[in-house]
DNA sequence: TTTCCATACCCAGGGAACCTAGGCATAGAA
DNA sequence: TTCTATGCCTAGGTTCCCTGGGTATGGAAA
């Protein structure tokens, strides 16, 4: 499934909802909530966080206290605005995209 | 507004519903339907066509009956197909992000 | 014990999409 | 006559996302 444009306020979705996270189990939130919709390769998520991170969206650091070391990520400030406002510009582009494709067919009786 | 990786279901809907029209139309079109969500540039629109075009969605011709002379475009067969599929796509790729972005906040009592 | 899978991180490079920033030309209005 | 809207086009850049690797550990299965 196609993401082009909308990844990071997936990720800062993710993040918001979670709290401190690593980068594997956003890729496994991702897939788990969306029913398998979103099933991103690692070369997608962890680059994309990376870019937050320089953004200055979101901040990381290593964690060592699980067996297996881990880089754990969090919303900064200006990550938590960016997500509502990218969540409201998701909205506004919804509504754009149904008004020009018209409404979507009803779901057929059972 | 951010159109990245849905542009073709919108240039397919609007073929779709004017029938024959030519590009600068569609521009217009997009603007008007969407009030002002989608105002794409013409360097945007018009490779996309021509992409479209070589893909088979869409056909082309010129029409000189009019004042200016104008390349109007329709959909193919394969067109109208494509059109249908990325709807239903579209639908899918909605509920995915809603199922990770969580509802919209409903919109304030009157 | 060895083998395999899931976990967990990373990067280089490519391809595609979209936009910027132009250019060219005509019709009609001011 | 000059300006705006119409109408077409392209080259090139940027950004994004994915492909296709590499590295390593923990735990289960054989």
């Amino acid at each position: 499934m196609e993401i082009r444009g909308h990844l990071d306020l997936l990720l800062l979705s993710v993040l918001d909802s979670t709290g401190p996270v690593h980068g594997y189990a956003v890729i496994t939130a991702l897939r788990d909530r969306s029913e398998g919709t979103f099933d991103l390769p690692e070369g997608t998520v962890y680059p994309a966080l990376q870019r937050l991170e320089r953004a200055g969206l979101v901040a990381s650091r290593w964690d060592d206290t699980t067996p297996r070391r881990r880089r754990v990520y969090e919303l900064t400030d200006d990550g938590h605005r960016a997500r509502a406002a990218k969540k409201r510009e998701w909205g506004g582009f919804v509504v754009g995209v149904q008004a020009i494709i018209g409404p979507m067919a009803a779901a057929g009786p059972a």
